[in-house]
DNA sequence: GATGAATGAGAATTCATTCAT
DNA sequence: TATGAATGAATTCTCATTCAT
């Protein structure tokens, strides 16, 4: 199981899935074709078929690397929370430190090309949004949370998260806790409760 | 200008681009091909091209023909808003009265594939990012709104605007005033500020 | 016959005619298509087959128009001279005129592509082989030449006479006469008659 | 580098090389479709991009293959020259009794197709019309040539030689002896050198 | 398991030509 | 006659996938 063989096997994969995530964010996922990825190797083309059946298994393969990664963080903060802040903190910080720091696999799934932007979520990373769901029942269950629309909410934090990352990764410095920040007071008091800032009147460009 | 030549050509371009939008919503994007959208017409596969140059122009022209109808009735609620409540009432029930009227198109730029959900947002929705945000700056300025990120005031309403919607269409009946309610208390007052609901255990499937 | 219809179409003709010999010179005939002449022109598509069935015939006419020019030039020096110096100079003299005149129609039956270097003659230029070759039968008849092989002869002048005009066209300035010396030098005296020159030793690009 | 996968390339690429030049006399350079050529093989579509980007390609490679096979003979012949007679006659021996043994790759690059004559010249067949060109300049130095225009002999000696090689190949038997003798009796000592011969009076049809 | 050439279905696109206006 | 959009056959070319080595 873990001899030479073993070894080159992994190795083999893991190329192919870095050379696809290079791929993928260079030409988007729509336009990367399997020859494309194995170009991007050295390994020969069929070699490829050893170890994926498709881009769109590819796709998921590096996707799925990343949610099940932030998956237990978020999870974890959610159930140690004690008090409605903790948990919206929590989830927003964790989500955002992640996206900073993976940014290059963040950039797969959220692909701003010459004119389309797109943002493409794999059955894992909806797995994570079902798994906010849940907790977000179990919160009000517990009487931590008001008995709100939890679909709603968790669609909610979902866009507030994904859309605010890609305008925060597009800054210099990239703050994940300004970005925290922001998400938090929103959720937890409205506008009122925001941050004050001072104004830029550059476009965003995200 | 109207004759029956003139007509003719008119057609068969909305032709097209209904052929292409149903299309796109049953198949997705990224597995349409120009041929299928030939097929879904009466068309020659020539013609397509008297039209169109690729499948991609296409879909933007059916993406960008619908921001143009809302874009302006987006800004005409914000301009003419008054008060903050206003404005962020009145940006989400025209947006999600929008989504539900033209859901169809609205599939086409957020569909849910066999497995993978796609948003795409073509230049003239992003145009409408930038407007929102423009106005949020007016809105600060005037003294409507605290001096707060406007970049990610913007893009926390955009990811709540389409990721609501998207569960909103879900549902029977589509409400979109409740959804209205929804992301305006959100945004009006956090979470506390929600309406509370019957919840439901059914796992969400948007 | 000549009313303002007759006009028209006269001028269509040529506007396709002019049209279509700067499209062959810059597109080479192979590349180009019916439409490329048809662009070239603010004619309507279908009115090009009002005057002509397919590029071949276009080339044809051109050719042609331009053969048909020449031939009679060239057939009357050779029919005029008195000497084989009177008919192998009026030929070349006549030939290298035509083709310095006539530099921008000669292009379009011999062309310099990027790489490649290509000669098409028409049947209205192959007539005018058999023409030359007729009247070198005719010369030897009547004792003007000696009895050779008047195909070999004919097919020496013509090689001599195009191959030459390709260069003399490339050449700054262009200078007829000294191409009609050396090839009339060559065929009446060989190597040891001909001209001799200053030495360049740029490269010759034809 | 020689296992049955090598064999096989070359095999197929051959395969290809020796379609392409059947089609090419068939139909003619231009009428010629990549499609066409793959039919003439047993091989697959996709097979024929494996080894050549497009016609082009194949045509040059065709033409490549013969002038680099016979460039090397006239130039042996050349600097053996001791005397003007033998560049002369060496050049146009080996040049016709080249075209005499491979006429139907000759025929590719000189082909008659229902109405129209076309001669290509590949950049090698050009390189080889340079290499003359150096030669004389050479010879010319060398005092073995009067200092004569190179590049009009140059141009002269290649008009003669693909010209009277045309009409050569036409003719039953076909003597390169002959036509050899022709061009160079025309070369060293013009018309009045040439061999006398029984005319005939049927027309030419190269 | 790795290799990489062969395969051939099928996608995009062009283009000559027609024909209703 | 002129127009120019529609036609659809035909062509180029790519690409996922297979399979003999």
């Amino acid at each position: 199981m873990s001899g030479k063989r073993e070894q080159t096997k992994q190795a083999n994969k893991q190329a192919i899935l870095d050379a696809a995530r290079d791929v993928f964010v260079k030409l988007g996922y729509g336009a990367t074709t399997v020859r494309d990825i194995i170009r991007a190797t050295d390994l020969a083309s069929g070699t490829f078929y050893n170890y994926f059946k498709s881009k769109e298994e590819v796709f998921q393969a590096i996707s799925d690397e990343n949610a099940i990664r932030v998956r237990p963080r978020l999870r974890a903060e959610r159930i140690r929370a004690r008090t409605v802040e903790e948990f919206i903190s929590g989830t927003f910080r964790t989500f955002f430190d992640y996206a900073a720091d993976d940014r290059r696999t963040f950039a797969v799934i959220r692909r701003n090309a010459d004119t389309m932007r797109v943002r493409m979520d794999t059955p894992e990373i909806i797995a994570g949004f079902d798994e906010l769901r849940a907790d977000l029942l179990t919160a009000i269950d517990a009487g931590l949370f008001p008995p709100v629309d939890a679909d709603y909410l968790m669609a909610s934090m979902v866009g507030v998260a994904f859309e605010i990352a890609e305008y925060m990764l597009a800054r210099d410095p990239i703050d994940p806790s300004a970005a925290a920040d922001f998400a938090t007071a929103l959720f937890l008091g409205g506008l009122k409760a925001l941050p004050t800032a001072t104004i830029s009147r550059e476009p965003a460009n995200a």
